[in-house]
DNA sequence: ACTCGAGTGTAGCGACTGCTACGTTGTACG
DNA sequence: CGTACAACGTAGCAGTCGCTACACTCGAGT
């Protein structure tokens, strides 16, 4: 039980129970080892989340990787479809559970949170970019204003009203 | 000490210390009373935080009651940009460190907190139909779509990225 | 005058928190 | 063979948590 065999039990953890409440107990006996082996790999418990946090982050990255479209888009529009429903999907269920745990704690100005929140922001924003056309006129502005869009639709998704997060996706309209 | 008095009190705690790590004793010692008196009002640490939540939420409504324009505006982006613009203001900045808890809470399928962000997405929603002018020929999509991007560009903010927040929302195109 | 119940203080219970002291293994290396 | 060090178990510390038992005050109603 190496901290590198470790890490990958501990987040699948906490994608299911979030970061919020977590306790080490709990956590070690989820994975199968005790508290005094967790603080003996990770020295504290806010180091333990802050790493849980990088290697989340990382697998989310590989996660996106791996459901978005490989080459540019012929529109906006198409990459707004795009890129909302990939991560509207099931299958980022968790992640964002614990997405907006993090904005949750960046918002109330914790240090750890507002870095990795801003990190995953940025590098969404850079895919969008390079996701749409290449005669985009204004492809920063264009990635913004569907990356607000995607968010608020999740935020309306993670509160149970999916169907004002799909009226507003489907009314977007994106010139040009 | 009643109940009443008291609760503009603990609101006052809470908008600043967060709902999520609220603790009795603290809240208690802040307003002036003990957790056993807290208790004593509220039966329970549960039902204390769901009727702090609602008078929360009333006052969050009374907020933006008298930040919102009164009367309808001339077009979507003016619409946009007031409610985009009065609810980004430092006024809102304590409601919004709450609300991001509530969203955490709701997407974790919590109740309490689902129940308060639904109903408090829903009257802001039915605010903005309200300020659209009255010959927009889709007033209820062009509201969803308007709430989605203030809460995307909101939660920027929150993590730390206004500029992206202001980039979404100068590049809004909303037809007609 | 007497009672009754709302309001309040004190003290503490049992469970849980992060963390540590200390002792024991297993194993690789000189 | 001996040893050094990483890996791990046991036990517990000092603190906080929500909540409760119990006794008490005090003002209103009969």
């Amino acid at each position: 039980m190496t901290r590198e065999t470790l890490l990958p039990l501990l987040a699948a953890y906490v994608l299911e129970h979030g970061l919020a409440d977590l306790s080490l107990r709990p956590l070690a006996a989820a994975v199968g080892t005790s508290d005094r082996m967790l603080l003996y790999h990770f020295i504290s418990k806010q180091r333990l989340m802050a790493d849980l946090l990088d290697y989340i982050a990382a697998g989310f990255t590989v996660a996106l990787d791996g459901v978005l479209p490989k080459r540019r888009l012929e529109s906006r529009a198409a990459c707004l479809e795009a890129v909302g429903g990939a991560t509207r999907g099931a299958a980022f269920r968790p992640y964002l559970v614990l997405w907006w745990q993090i904005v949750a704690g960046a918002a109330q100005g914790e240090a750890t949170y507002t870095t990795a929140a801003g990190a995953i922001m940025d590098r969404l924003l850079a895919w969008l970019e390079q996701l749409l056309p290449v005669d985009d006129p204004a492809p920063r502005q264009a990635a913004q204003q569907i990356l607000a869009l995607i968010e608020g639709a999740q935020m309306l998704d993670a509160i149970g009203r999916s169907q004002i997060a799909d009226g507003a996706l489907a009314a977007a309209h994106l010139a040009p």
